[in-house]
DNA sequence: CTCAGTGCAAACGATTTGCAAGCTA
DNA sequence: TAGCTTGCAAATCGTTTGCACTGAG
C-alpha cells in the first residue's frame, strides 16, 4: 500500500511550501487506497475506522488542496455531495450516473472524447480540458420503476 | 405568452387530482417565458418582480411537481444550485458547462447521442433516457487563468 | 520560535419540512 | 365543507469559515 504517488505528493507539498502533516498523509493514503468515487463522508468514516483522527474541516481543506495540486479530481455527479477520486496517471475515463440511485459506472470512449473536442471547439471552450457525464437510469432502478408503474401506489 | 403547454399542464394537474392554484400558474408561466437554465432564486426573483407572490417553499415544491409531471427537467450542472428548464417537445439538447464561471452553452449532437446509447447499453443503463454534460473551461475564463499564471499573485 | 495547519463550533447557502391558516373543488 | 396548498419559520444537509491552539520546519 505504498504508492509511488505518495513520494511525489510529499515533495510537491514541500516544493510549494506546504507542510507534511500526519493528517495529510492519512488522507492521501485513504484516497489512494480506494479505487474511486468517494464522498467526504465515506472517506472520513474509513479514516476514522482505522483509528486515525482527522476532522471534517481538515478533510475538506485537504481534499481541495489535493485537487489544486492535481492529485484528485472533484466531481458533482448529480447528487448533493461532491465525489472525489484520485488521479491515476494517464488513463482518463468518464462517468455514467444513475439518476435514481446515484450508482456510478466508469467508461472509456475514444469516440466520445473526439466529439467532446469538436463540441468544445465549436463553442469556444477549451477542447483539451474537459470531463463528461452521462445521466441515465440503471437496469435495477428501471425494473423497480416499471414495477411501480404496473401497480401504482 | 399563452403556451399550448399551459392547457396541457392544467388538465394533467386535474387528472392527477392536483389543484390548479394561482401560484402554480404563475410559476408555469415564468418557467415557460424564460428560454432555459434558471435556478430557483432567479425564478423567484422574476416572479416577484411582476408583483406576484409565491413563497420559496411553494416554488421548490412546484418545481419538483412539474419535474414529476414531465414539464421541466431538473439539472445539477456542477454548481451548488439546481437548474430547471422547461421541456419543449422533441428537440433535446445537452449542456456544456464552464467549470470556472458556470456559464452554460447548449448543443445538439446526433453523433454523441448515438454513442451515449451504445455506452448506456454496454453498462446496462437505459439507452433511451439519458442526458449528458460536458464540463470544460470557456475562453474567457481560460484567458483569465492564463493571465494569472503569467503574473502569479 | 514561527506561522501554516488543525479541531471545534458556529456560519453558510440551498433546499426541505412541520404546522397552522387559506382556498380549490 | 374537506383536505390539498400555501407561507412562515425552523430544520436539514453538505460544506466553509473564524479563531485559539498545536506542531512542523
Amino acid at each position: 500500500m505504498s504508492f509511488p504517488e505518495r513520494e511525489q505528493y510529499i515533495s510537491i507539498l514541500r516544493d510549494k511550501g506546504h507542510r507534511v502533516t500526519p493528517e495529510r498523509l492519512a488522507l492521501f493514503r485513504e484516497v489512494y487506497a480506494q479505487h474511486g468515487h468517494l464522498d467526504a463522508e465515506a472517506l472520513l468514516e474509513s479514516i476514522q475506522k482505522q483509528g486515525l483522527k482527522v476532522s471534517r474541516a481538515t478533510l475538506y481543506r485537504n481534499l481541495d488542496l489535493m485537487a489544486d495540486l492535481g492529485f484528485v479530481r472533484k466531481y458533482r455527479l448529480g447528487t448533493s455531495r461532491f465525489h472525489y477520486e484520485h488521479v491515476h496517471d494517464g488513463q482518463r475515463h468518464d462517468h455514467l450516473v444513475c439518476t435514481e440511485c446515484g450508482r456510478v459506472a466508469e467508461f472509456v470512449s475514444p469516440g466520445i472524447v473526439a466529439m467532446q473536442r469538436a463540441i468544445c471547439s465549436a463553442h469556444e471552450f477549451d477542447p483539451e480540458e474537459h470531463t463528461l457525464q452521462i445521466h441515465s437510469v440503471c437496469n435495477d432502478c428501471r425494473k423497480l420503476r416499471d414495477a411501480r408503474r404496473r401497480a401504482p401506489s
